[in-house]
DNA sequence: AAGTAGATTATAACTATTCTAAAGTAATAA
DNA sequence: TTATTACTTTAGAATAGTTATAATCTACTT
């Protein structure tokens, strides 16, 4: 309950209007302190199991759209037929499970940083991730 | 010419018939000795230019996948709509120059190696790709 | 040269995602 | 409040990339 009046306010702060499909999704996104990795299709079923009214998919892909572009989610580059997004938006790498199709964070304490000894004239870095594929032994 | 008894080769060494729009194909993407990057929309394009006949987008695709499980090619981690595929199998990572779409290699000795310092119980790394996203200044 | 397994092809089908335009809802002003 | 306005949601259509299908064709074996 509280919770929510926090995503009500992170919402309106942020410009998008705290609506109750927005609402939900935050619930579901940020309700917990566990960085959540999630597909669209992922996300779906979720509200569907967690929703009595159902959201339509359109509403799903716009809010995901929406916190995107507020930064309240990152899209993970994992060559999957689906896109991913991350919770986590801070700096740090993936694991990805081939078999299981999940990924896994890595903690930065866990890799050493990555220095990249190379500068592209006229371009600067947005972002440097890693993805290190596992495979069943 | 001798390159395309090498191609031939290649192909028939790895259970492949070396049909003409293979052959085709492998003259485009290994007829260099620079790696090349592509998706398969690029690839149509440059067949549909460099080929007085023309080879249809499935057989592009059963190529590419065979080419892929023949360890010929790699498929490359990016965010875009498309799959990108790399003639370079080393390994090695890249840039990817969002405003343009298009990849660049980072050579070895441009990056420090990546040290990843935990293990997955049950999995083993298949591979590691780093991908540095830029943005124009 | 004939038979067979494998390859190519056009096209249909499928999946993820985006677009559209109508109906609904939150914010604002009076 | 209520009315207005701008933003949201929605179902469904449209699109793009990719995969499946089934008929035709071709490379290899005998």
């Amino acid at each position: 309950m509280s919770n929510n009046l926090n995503f009500v306010a992170k919402l309106r702060n942020s410009g998008l209007r705290p609506t109750k499909q927005r609402i939900k999704i935050c619930e579901i996104l940020f309700g917990s302190k566990e960085t959540f990795h999630f597909s669209i299709n992922d996300l779906s079923k979720i509200i569907a199991q967690k929703n009595s009214e159902k959201i339509s998919l359109a509403t799903i892909y716009n809010t995901v759209h929406a916190f995107l572009g507020k930064g309240y989610l990152k899209q993970i580059a994992v060559n999957s037929e689906q896109s991913y997004y991350d919770t986590n938006t801070t700096d740090h790498h993936h694991f990805y499970d081939i078999d299981k199709d999940k990924l896994i964070d890595i903690h930065d304490s866990e890799v050493e940083p990555v220095k990249i000894n190379r500068k592209i004239p006229g371009k600067r870095i947005k972002s440097i991730e890693v993805l290190v594929k596992l495979q069943n032994t």
